[in-house]
DNA sequence: CAGTCGCTATACGGTTTCGTATGGCAAATC
DNA sequence: GATTTGCCATACGAAACCGTATAGCGACTG
């Protein structure tokens, strides 16, 4: 009744809660069914809430618990950023370092920056974290952040690279098949690759210059990955990077003269990661990758 | 060596780097000095890297242990906010809720309002947090924010309320010894009281309407409260909000014509809160004492 | 329908961890 | 200059914790 919540007890409560199991949770951390089973009713006595109903198939949290996991998870960010900036401070050479960036960004730019980084230094772990959130790094998902949008949050190291070029492509197929149209109002008789229900990228991408409208759109995915695949694959005309496009001469441009948006590219870290030195290292090697990107 | 590094160990190690002491961290943890030193030395073998220089006047933190302190803040603040949103879920009507603010909100606004929110729940627990800094949400130093920015996370709720206005006041009794100015350019002629080197309210305030230069006052204080209180005690020509300077009639507007501002005022909460009850009801009372604080 | 699998709950012995007590050291104090 | 104070380091007994083993339950399978 009177014991004291301590630290660990969250790790175990994140454990069981993820697994859905004290035996699974007992396997992810190495302990054993007992002493998870022990440490969820300290923690519930602690708290003095219910956190699961058990069941002989498990243990399902309860609406208290499912409120708690979003922080919980908050809680295990700041020990995995705790541990890779201990590691880094370590060794000489070595260390992880996580950096997040778009889905585009990370697959189609990155990997050539990152390979470059990995062959000076061999002994850097690098992982890469694609989503289209910009919080990741306020979370301490990640330690390094590539962005299309200005962030805002004082306590972040944010780098203005410049702007990459963004216009609409087809495959030289799809334009052979159904041809090419010669101006925006021609564009809701064609295929039109675009987002389905998150409208971020959107909303970043096209500010005022076009009303971009769900219905407009013939192939809907959120993925940003699957739409630059399907503009690879034929299927329609779609937004894409003007230097991606360019690795692809199939890809040919569309409306060029009609419809050109720019996105700004930001690099952004922890102000208290300036010390790490993997992290430093890494920062300077996509600052500089990047602006021979952008720059050609 | 082979030692797991526990999440416990980083509250030992944090209270240690603050307290400077092994003694003084057990007291604080409510633990002993030889657990304290056990805590230290197995974070210590199990990250592979030295955190203290040991004295026998106390510790002294290594710059690595240096770098790692505001992550291990962060996790604390996690942590704490855990403790408060499990309170909140414990009883029906208490629970804790913690409330940044900008300095003047928190002191000249915010207090009729919570005094109506706690006379409506009696077992309400409200933290007051007045700051400037954005990031207090996100590094979950609070639960509800009162800011005056639109904030961007997506992760967060957030609301307009509206905007207040500001202008420029100053105190009869200055304007009876020294006139008042009739135009803008006089402006440096007079005792003008702004920020210090903070020049981040300057700027989210004065949008391109002025160009706010540190050069231009004669009393300079980073304090907002600070700033108020020069203003009510007559020692020159400030900003302050229209509605805070009606409270006080000795504050005579000064340039109204010439020179008008507004804030907006934004509401946000963390997404993940919206089931904790103590929080929503601080919301709901936030809401609507500001919106009638807008309003009038 | 018997058998297997996966889970939780409980009892018990071993190990880890903690707290108490003590020694030693440096700085401040009377 | 003796004394007090505050600190870390170490040794030892006690308490808390953990892991092993087992029982019991339900669901799925052949």
């Amino acid at each position: 009744m009177a014991n004291q919540v301590t630290w660990d007890l969250w790790r175990s409560f994140l454990a069981v809660a993820r697994q859905g199991s004290l035996s699974g949770a007992a396997r992810v951390l190495g302990a054993t069914q007992p002493t998870l089973g022990r440490h969820v009713e300290a923690l519930e006595s602690g708290l003095g809430i219910a956190l699961f109903t058990r069941s002989q198939g498990g243990l399902t949290p309860t609406p208290a618990a499912l409120a708690l996991l979003a922080q919980a998870e908050a809680m295990e960010a700041a020990a995995a950023s705790l541990r890779r900036s201990a590691d880094g401070a370590r060794s000489e050479a070595g260390g992880t370092v996580r950096i997040t960036a778009s889905e585009i960004m990370g697959a189609e730019v990155l990997p050539d920056i990152l390979a470059g980084l990995q062959e000076a230094h061999p002994a850097l772990v690098v992982e890469l974290v694609l989503s289209n959130r910009t919080d990741d790094l306020l979370r301490r998902d990640a330690d390094i952040a590539v962005r299309m949008v200005r962030p805002v949050q004082e306590a972040l190291i944010a780098q203005h690279l410049g702007h990459v070029d963004l216009g609409l492509y087809a495959h030289e197929r799809y334009l052979a098949r159904h041809g090419a149209p010669s101006a925006l109002v021609e564009l809701p008789r064609f295929h039109v690759i675009g987002f389905d229900r998150n409208d971020h990228s959107a909303r970043a991408l096209a500010k005022g210059v076009i009303e971009l409208d769900r219905e407009l759109f013939s192939l809907r995915s959120d993925s940003d990955l699957a739409q630059l695949a399907a503009l690879r694959a034929g299927l329609g005309i779609g937004a894409c990077q003007a230097r991606i496009a360019a690795r692809n001469p199939q890809l040919r441009p569309v409306l060029a003269e009609a419809l050109a948006f720019k996105l700004d590219v930001w690099l952004c870290m922890h102000e208290d990661q300036r010390a790490s030195r993997p992290v430093r290292l890494a920062y300077e090697a996509l600052a500089d990758g990047l602006r021979r990107w952008i720059s050609g």
